[in-house]
DNA sequence: CGATAATATATCGGTATCCGATATAATGTT
DNA sequence: AACATTATATCGGATACCGATATATTATCG
C-alpha cells in the first residue's frame, strides 16, 4: 500500500541501490548524448577509472529492462555498418536521473563516512 | 582458474561490491567491539543516518554466511535475559575489512566523480 | 586473400541475494 | 493481563548478475 510504485518507476533507496547501480550509471553515460551499447560499456569503464566494468549478460538485458520500464529508448541505427542500437534518455529517464543523483550521492556520503569511521579507529 | 578462492573469501570487486555491501557494513560495526545482530542493524542505521536499514531477513543469513565464511564468529550470551548471539571479527574479518575498505572508498569514489559528472553538465 | 581480432548485439541458465512474511520467545511497559 | 519491544530464525518469491554461448559485420595483418 505505500509502494504504488508502477512497474518500471522503481527507484533506488539504500536497500535497492544496490541492485540498481548499474541502471544509475547507464544514465549518467546516457546524459550527454544518446549512446549505444557498446559505447556505453566503454564509456562507463573510462569514466571510472575502470572500476566499472559491464558484462555483455549484464549490459544488454538492462538495457532492454530501461527501455521496457521507459527509462531509454533505443533505436536501430539504419546507417551503414554493423548494426547498433542507439539508445537517447526519455523525459522519464532524465528525472530520474536527476531526482536520484543528490540520493545516491547522500548515500554514499554515509557510506564513506562509516567507511572512514572503520579506519580512524585507534585498533 | 583465475579464481582460486576457498568458498568463504569471496571478495569485493566492483561488480560484486554492491552486493557485498551490507556484508562490509556488518565488518565496519564489529570494528570496535563485539555487538549481536539487533545490536548491528541498531549501529549501522544510527551511523548511516537512517540510510541503510538492515531488515530481518537480510541480517541474519548474511550473517549466518559469515560466519560460515569465516568473518565473523558468534558465541550466543550464557548470561540472564534474551538469548544472544554477540558476534566479534575474526582475523580473517578484520584483514578483509581493512583490506576491502582502500578498494571500496576508490570505487565510490570513482561513482561520486560520474555522477557529479552527470550533475554538472550544462542541460 | 584468408585468418584472426575487435566490434556489436542477444539469450539462457545457474547462482546468489534481498526482503516480505511468518514464527518463536523473553522482557519491558501500561 | 495485554501489548510493544527486543532478539533470533527460516522460507519462498522475485530479481539481478554473469559466464557461456551464438551470430554477424568490419578491421587488421601476414
Amino acid at each position: 500500500m505505500s509502494k504504488p510504485d508502477p512497474p518500471g518507476d522503481q527507484e533506488f533507496d539504500a536497500q535497492g541501490f544496490a541492485r540498481g547501480i548499474h541502471e544509475l550509471l547507464v544514465l549518467a553515460a546516457l546524459r550527454e548524448e544518446p549512446r549505444h551499447g557498446y559505447q556505453i560499456a566503454l564509456d562507463v569503464e573510462a569514466h571510472s577509472n575502470g572500476v566499472f566494468r559491464f558484462r555483455h549478460g549484464t549490459l544488454y538485458p538492462l538495457l532492454h529492462r530501461m527501455e521496457a520500464n521507459g527509462l531509454i529508448q533505443g533505436c536501430w541505427s539504419s546507417g551503414a555498418g554493423r548494426r547498433k542500437k542507439v539508445y537517447s534518455l526519455t523525459d522519464i529517464g532524465r528525472r530520474h536521473l536527476s531526482g536520484e543523483t543528490d540520493r545516491v550521492q547522500e548515500i554514499l556520503s554515509g557510506l564513506m563516512r562509516m567507511l572512514r569511521r572503520a579506519r580512524e579507529l585507534p585498533a
